[in-house]
DNA sequence: GCCCAACGACTGCCTGAGCAACTATAACCG
DNA sequence: CGGTTATAGTTGCTCAGGCAGTCGTTGGGC
């Protein structure tokens, strides 16, 4: 079979996306474990690692790979569910903030452990610090020039994103 | 903020999982230019790279990240739209072939070229070729580790993901 | 040969997400 | 100030995809 498939281009996009797919499920199965889904693991960590456990909706989309009105939505489950409140912006009346409560705080808190417990076991374990190390120069190289720049103008400075993106 | 998102670990995981979204959203746009969603294109190229362009739905599914109710509505659209047919298994009258026509070699045709130079640009070309070795080689380990040996028992032997999964 | 379990494909129902339209507010400009 | 334009968030509509249930087919045990 002398086709064009075995070009070595796609077999390396192959590894990239299989890798992916691969770490995704494993990360969505020990998320789901405590009743987080990928994109809400991913908001609730972005929440949590910004000033005051508080973004502006624009600001989250912008960090997340939703759109706003994937946010609102994402958002509305998760006010249900108890891990975030709204809260007014006191300067801008059109802009309101998507906070994470204290009970949000603990979902987290309780996940995170295992969260990082998967990375290792499944990735980072899986090479010797200079194969690591190579793999992550590679990787930000081709992040850096293929990422669209988070998916909204917004600052993105050099956070990576730390969830499992169903994909 | 000496917090526990800057883990390296984190960091790591962001860094791949954010090169597979910006290659992802790159191949998505050019696949689009042909009028192929990424999963469509995934699915043409498997059939495309099989034994007589053709291959069971269950074992089309089996290779994609699709189940198997999805990849009966995939083939519906794109036997609506041309790029396929369905075809009875001669000996399991359970079974049916899907197959690539004419029409979907030749939009796969028109697809490939530009494909693999999104590849090159945004991905290959991005680094030397021993930087590109050593990054292959550690996501070959990681996705021998973490991938779910192609979502179902199927053979799955060796060949690598071609396409651009949303994820 | 007959029955029952397993299997392949398809369908109904539901959820999640994007786009485009809409509302309310803010900012800019004369 | 008054009016126009831009921005933040939400909502209606649509569509893709998964799960679970269905139907026809197959194969194995007896």
């Amino acid at each position: 079979m002398t086709n064009v498939f075995d070009d070595p281009r796609i077999t390396a996009v192959g590894l990239l996306f299989e890798a992916h797919a691969g770490l995704s499920a494993r990360f969505t199965a020990q998320l789901e474990e405590h009743g987080l889904s990928a994109v809400e693991f991913e908001v609730i960590t972005r929440l949590a690692r910004s000033p005051g456990n508080q973004l502006r909706m624009t600001d989250l989309a912008a960090q997340t790979s939703l759109s706003t009105s994937g946010v609102t939505r994402v958002v509305d489950r998760m006010e249900r569910d108890g891990l975030l409140t709204r809260r007014a912006c006191p300067n801008d009346r059109r802009s309101s903030y998507a906070v994470v409560t204290a009970a949000g705080m603990q979902r987290l808190n309780e996940t995170l452990p295992g969260h990082l417990q998967m990375i290792e076991q499944w990735f980072t374990g899986q090479l010797d610090p200079e194969a690591l190390a190579a793999l992550l120069d590679g990787l930000r190289r081709v992040r850096d020039a293929a990422h669209p720049c988070a998916t909204a103008g917004s600052d993105d400075t050099s956070f990576e994103q730390a969830d499992a993106s169903r994909s």
